[in-house]
DNA sequence: TATTGTTATACTCTATAACTATA
DNA sequence: TATAGTTATAGAGTATAACAATA
């Protein structure tokens, strides 16, 4: 259990990661901003799922994901097709154009990030997607047990417990 | 340096953490969002400063700096007072309403993040702190550096270079 | 009735560009 | 002419709520 100086240290941190994000996000094409890439991404490294599932590794409501989905659809970049044992439900899989653009987006994104972090060595980068898996796990773990604070407007039992990439 | 599967492991975690980020956000009162609390937080913490100095520490544009200024300073929780040795300057400086609204603020939020990482030792809430400082260094540094690739709108020189909180 | 997904609406955060006022 | 700050506008991302289709 850490002090509450270091609390404020990471409070500090985590609102000025932003700037790290959208430096690299300015290195998408403009057809396809940043949730549009991670949708790319997760049905390549996970392989077809439906919405829900989606939903769930992106961390965000079904109905962002939904948006995020029209969009790279209507580019052909991921296909939907009808689940046949519930056709509520869609599967969602990467066309081979999808496959494209995200090798052609990767390869600058990761670039970017290659360029920035030459200097560190291997066991740090690595040590900090641990932290920040971690991180995000207890996240996810306390995610019920909000604080409950003297101010009302508290939408108290948290929706669903997503778990995501 | 690193293989591009780190980078590419690293990517997802950063994409990822803004779930984190929104669920502190969700602490906050509706009337002080995270931007505001930024303000009043960077105020608190140096002292206070002009508008393109806390431009420069919140590592966002002044525009945007100015909105989020606008917002803390209707309330009260701020003071801005014209610089008398340059008239086009204004000092912001944090007023006593605007401090305790922080301490009110920093008390939820800091309770939601002690609560999430309690199982957390001292040594790896430091680690992960002074891993992302370091990361920002990194960004920062190389911001003049971006990798040039094939699509073509690329906003070549960027601007200043920010070197945030 | 419950669940899957979509759409409408609203809000926050951000950047660019045009503008005002000082320097 | 250049700089400090403001404002107007536009775009991305998000959530809530109402809705349609299916289970």
């Amino acid at each position: 259990m850490a002090a509450r100086r270091q609390y404020e240290e990471l409070a500090r941190q985590l609102s000025a990661i932003g700037v790290i994000k959208r430096s690299l996000a300015r290195t998408l094409p403009p057809e396809c901003p940043a949730g549009s890439a991670a949708v790319l991404r997760l049905l390549d490294q996970h392989g077809a799922m439906r919405m829900s599932r989606l939903a769930e590794l992106l961390a965000v409501d079904m109905s962002v994901t939904s948006r995020h989905v029209a969009h790279v659809a209507e580019r052909g970049w991921i296909a939907r097709t009808r689940d046949p044992d519930d056709k509520r439900s869609r599967i969602l899989a990467l066309t081979p154009e999808g496959g494209d653009k995200l090798a052609e987006l990767s390869d600058r994104y990761l670039r970017t990030l290659e360029g920035c972090l030459e200097d560190w060595p291997d066991e740090e980068v690595e040590r900090l997607c641990s932290l920040l898996a971690r991180l995000r796990e207890s996240f996810g773990d306390c995610r019920t047990a909000t604080v409950r604070g003297p101010h009302p407007a508290q939408h108290s039992p948290q929706p669903a417990t997503h778990t995501p990439a």
